[in-house]
DNA sequence: ATAGAACCTTAGAATAATCTAATATACTTA
DNA sequence: TAAGTATATTAGATTATTCTAAGGTTCTAT
């Protein structure tokens, strides 16, 4: 029962380990889009960006909302983007501290 | 460039997208402890146990030290708790709504 | 109705992640 | 130095992810 939380909790951050996903969800950040937009934006294949929208739908960190024949996407919980920051953040720190090293050789 | 940052982003998560990865975490929480320790405690094998640790150490996600015979694991950047937090968090917030829409039916 | 636009789904190939089992290394102690 | 303990590495099989390319839906406008 333990063991399924981190399953759950692996399945979602799964959604953080594609650098295109990354992306999508840092252009989301503060708007909807469409699939079209998107699409061009991130420079992905429509039936490719498809997949991952759907992916990311599935494990509801998007929600996707239709308008005739266009379907617009944005972020379901805006405190996802306090993860997406804070990691990001970790990882500058962990860089500084990688060159500091580097340049005390 | 941009785009290097998100692989960089990419790859640190997924540290976090393996249940038994999750639960190491979480178990180095507040402490070092040896790999024949986590090993048990995980139920993992020594071999498979000592892959996961070195994809760990490489993101600079683990830190070790060798005392003896033995090697003790540690976290390296103890905000990384916080992000584990915020994620699980998020998972919980996720599985009350979904929990909640299924009871209004 | 038909054609076009926007998006979704699927099959299959290519790549990456994971595990098992065997071997290797580093250190300690008899 | 030989044997034992703790950890690491590697090769190969297995499974999971990702992408491409093709075909499907759904909606709109003619």
């Amino acid at each position: 029962m333990e063991d399924q939380i981190y399953s759950y909790h692996a399945e979602m951050c799964k959604v953080f380990s594609h650098p295109k996903r990354l992306e999508l969800i840092n252009i989301l950040r503060d708007k909807e889009m469409s699939v079209g937009e998107l699409s061009e934006k991130l420079g992905l294949a429509l039936g490719n960006l498809s997949q991952h929208l759907a992916m990311m739908r599935g494990r509801h960190i998007l929600t996707s909302r239709k308008e005739g024949n266009v379907v617009y996407y944005s972020i379901t919980n805006p405190r996802l983007l306090e993860a997406f920051d804070l990691l990001r953040e970790i990882l500058f720190e962990q860089i500084r501290q990688d060159a500091a090293l580097i340049q005390s050789t």
